[in-house]
DNA sequence: AACTATTTATAAGA
DNA sequence: TTCTTATAAATAGTT
């Protein structure tokens, strides 16, 4: 509607964009009230600036009521949705990637909280990692003594071999290679019947750094 | 649009608000995406038809994350209400919480997941840190050079006039609420084009939506 | 922020 | 419902 016709796409002339943004920003707000009137519908409107502004309209000044109806409304099919939502760590990751869409907008002291809050979670994460860690050693020192054993018993002369049992400090690496192993996508064939999956929407980095390959 | 002109009121005939409600939400629903691709904007359109039947937009289909977004954005008006539950941090501590409870059940390859991500979310919250720590002390900069602004101004003033002549500090308050401005339906942010409205019981009302008190 | 030439949206009719 | 068409509205480019 205007001298030229539009062409659906981003307006590259930062000082043209802005002067259409605020004419059509107040044409769809109008017409979002009209149509609220008009048919007796209810209508709620969220518009962001490129700047980051917020402008809204909702049918009787009634947003939040509208969008607690929106969330009902869609309730059943977010639950059918393949990951388990409701597990911690999904929790954990969903809350990471809202976190990450909002960063910029928190404050100091609510980043501060946050970050002293993923500190204190490392700390944990990384006390448990030490006692897996161990007792994967313990089991990996007991079956090697378990074929040193055999060795001994097929290889009657072989007793020098005893003392070259790996050390723990040898073996770090190795676990730390073989664990890394296939972990992109995929889930442990391991035990099912626990309901721990870490797996976080398909991908064990948190969404924000995979933002860019969003459409 | 159309043969004849609009009134602003429910169309009481019911097939042809019916009608309207059609052709209106299509036209609502369209211009929605295109402010959102041509203005660089994040829409978030919710309609809910007379008889209930839910229709929505969402820029890139972001519903969720823009509602998120408005959420948080609105935040500050209701910081008089009880924690909100839903909120990615609540949401987040929620899941470290019960994270914390089922760390014991991890397994090795879990545990160095979790660790990963915590280490690249606590990067990103630390670089946030960063900037929010500059941004203060900016601010706080800038007040300071307010003040002596105002120092040496009052101090003027109270050297030649009588000393019950309000400084400009006590001023400020009373003007302030005076000449309350409203942002252009938005909050927060003074970028972005202003348009007066008027604000009434904790909604911003646009002039298109009170031409019907004008002569 | 106003002003128009045009394009779009749409009310009514078929 | 869908299409057609006359007209009202919205708005792109200009001043």
């Amino acid at each position: 509607m205007g001298r030229g016709r539009v062409q659906l796409k981003r307006i590259e002339n930062k000082i043209n964009r802005q002067v259409t943004f605020s004419k059509r920003r107040s044409g769809l707000l109008k017409k979002a009230h009209e149509i609220s009137v008009l048919c007796d519908a209810e209508v709620a409107l969220v518009i962001f600036s490129a700047k980051g502004k917020l402008y809204e309209y909702s049918t009787d000044a009634r947003m939040e009521m509208i969008l607690e109806r929106y969330e009902h409304y869609t309730y059943a099919e977010k639950e059918l949705k393949p990951p388990d939502l409701e597990s911690p760590v999904s929790r954990l990751g969903f809350g990471m990637q809202l976190m990450g869409e909002q960063l910029e907008s928190l404050n100091l002291k609510e980043v501060q909280q946050l970050e002293h809050q993923l500190e204190i979670s490392l700390k944990h994460i990384r006390s448990r990692k030490e006692k897996a860690l161990r007792e994967q050693h313990k089991q990996l020192e007991k079956e090697l003594k378990e074929k040193q054993k055999v060795k001994v018993v097929t290889q009657q002369a072989q007793a020098s071999y005893a003392s070259s049992v790996p050390t723990m400090v040898e073996l770090q690496p190795i676990l730390n290679i073989g664990c890394y192993q296939g972990t992109g996508g995929g889930h442990g064939a391991s035990d099912d019947a626990e309901e721990t999956q870490v797996r976080i929407s398909g991908s064990f980095l948190p969404p924000w750094m995979l933002s860019h390959l969003n459409s």
